[in-house]
RNA sequence: UGCAAGCACGACUCUACC
């Protein structure tokens, strides 16, 4: 079962749906964990609809799998649907109530965000992050940074999401600060700076940005092509 | 007991929805 379901891990993460329903198909003893696999699959490529079929026919259903349908609402936007899910669940955990908040602050529920967070039973790095991201989303940048304070631990993605919530605030300077305190730095922190300049026009920041980049992938030259495009600079 | 499979967090573009 592990190998066959391995199997149907790599069709479903380069998007082979058919592909990943013909091995699931194939697959002679199913466990919930092959279920989940399949259902996600489907919720990643935009068919909740598909998701919650699976789901529906799983013979059983542990946390994970009850974490991974709300997800797939989530991440398509279904609010009514995730909440529904989220109210029937015989158990949640941190990263149910991840979801949920991420779910709220990215559809610009204030109230709903917070409410997750006041009432998430544990909190763990992850959460933490995602709650910067959820003020710098909604705009409470002063939260943020609070959050950020007062975090304990913090990874590359903790100072990348504040690095973000400073920038889609417009305040480039405290962008420019967390990048250059980051303890590390990694591709995405450097599209994140790059893109901070090209918001704000300064393209000669931009260009000395991407330059000093040690490694390139195609996410950061497209972010450079588009703050040329921007900027009128063709 | 170890190795191998499923869920939540950060960047660009495109597409869909509004």
């Amino acid at each position: 079962v592990v190998s066959w379901t391995a199997l149907l891990q790599a069709y479903a993460q380069n998007g082979h749906l058919e592909g990943a329903k013909r091995v699931f198909d194939m697959i002679p003893d199913r466990n919930v964990i092959s279920w989940t696999t399949m259902l996600v699959a489907y919720a990643q490529f935009g068919h909740p609809e598909q998701a919650k079929a699976v789901f529906d026919r799983m013979p059983t259903r542990d946390m994970v799998a009850w974490n991974a349908m709300v997800q797939a609402y989530a991440r398509n936007g279904h609010i009514e649907e995730a909440k529904k899910l989220f109210d029937a669940m015989p158990e949640r955990n941190v990263v149910t109530w991840t979801s949920m908040l991420q779910l709220y602050a990215a559809n610009g529920h204030h109230e709903g965000a917070s409410c997750m967070y006041r009432l998430m039973p544990e909190r763990n790095l992850v959460a933490w992050n995602a709650l910067i991201t959820a003020y710098g989303e909604t705009g409470e940048l002063e939260r943020a940074k609070l959050t950020f304070d007062r975090m304990r631990e913090r990874n590359t993605i903790s100072w990348t999401a504040m690095l973000q919530a400073y920038a889609e605030n417009g305040e480039v300077d405290g962008a420019k600060t967390m990048f250059d305190r980051m303890p590390e730095r990694d591709t995405v922190s450097w599209v994140t700076m790059l893109r901070a300049y090209a918001q704000e026009g300064h393209m000669k920041h931009v260009q000395e940005t991407f330059r000093a980049m040690p490694e390139r992938n195609m996410i950061a030259w497209t972010a450079l092509l588009t703050a040329y495009a921007d900027c009128g600079n063709l």
